[in-house]
DNA sequence: TGTAATTATATCGTAATGCGATATGACGCC
DNA sequence: GGCGTCATATCGCATTACGATATAATTACA
């Protein structure tokens, strides 16, 4: 019966706000624009006799922030994945003959991930092709992502 | 030996411009900013106590574009699966209470997905933490697009 | 110097998911 | 009334990631 204002019901009422439909729609069409992109990508790369996680295992380490050498770890992150969900799929990689292992002469705990010619001239030929989907896509998500501001 | 200029040993080399690193980098980041919010995304699904995917259909059906309704083939499109996958999902949504079928009277053999005040009240939580995700990510994410266009 | 932390490798089983292939039934359109 | 659409149903298969757990090498540091 309590008539009394206030949050005694449900203390987060005021924080959280009921999204409206344009809020839900927002969202939904995120979803739908990434899952396309990554249709896209999935397409591609298979195309190109790739998995789609080879693919991505080969542009994180070739698009690596900074340049730098990248070590199984860092890949781990990278692709936010587990540690020994890395190394398989960098043994998988290496038996494809996309990447070579080489320990790292600094530290010899660490294992420098080196991709080979054959995976670099994949990669190649796939960013291209993903750099258009990008700019295909990219009003679409501008739009959603704007959308959100108003 | 043929020192003759032109595209002779690869004809598409005129066409398809090589990646620079900058843009293998713009290409890497955007993959890991969608990741890390998929990730996030899974985690406030499980957390709430659905899998992603019904979380994601939830979303789709809740958000579907001029919020009209929505049979089982246009949630298929909408999350990019086959049709028969999708009945799983449906079938497995409907066994945790969190959607109807409903028989569009209109037109008897298309099945309209109502979700139930349970899902409702789910997605509601859901999405307004992922509106939070969406507002944190979003410079990053144009920071990236803008890079393309230079 | 010697112990702790880091990094990589390895193995096993489990789980989630989607797909292809294929089939059936019901309904609407013309 | 025949053809196409939509939903349902089943089967096995493939991919992928994970948790749990272990070992070994190397580095960091107290």
């Amino acid at each position: 019966m309590a008539a009394l204002k206030g949050p005694l019901k449900s203390p987060r009422q005021d924080q959280k706000r009921v999204p409206s439909q344009a809020d839900y729609e927002t969202l939904s069409q995120f979803r739908y624009l990434i899952r396309r992109f990554l249709e896209f990508s999935q397409d591609a790369a298979k195309a190109a006799g790739l998995t789609p996680r080879q693919h991505q295992a080969l542009l994180a380490i070739r698009g690596y922030p900074g340049g730098g050498p990248v070590a199984v770890g860092d890949l781990a992150e990278r692709l936010r994945l587990r540690h020994h969900t890395t190394v398989e799929l960098v043994d998988r990689l290496s038996e494809a003959g996309l990447v070579e292992r080489v320990l790292d002469p600094a530290d010899q705990r660490r294992v420098l991930l080196k991709l080979t010619g054959l995976a670099a001239d994949h990669l190649a030929e796939l960013s291209a092709v993903h750099l258009d989907e990008l700019s295909r896509i990219e009003p679409l998500l501008k739009q959603v992502l704007s959308r959100r501001s108003e």
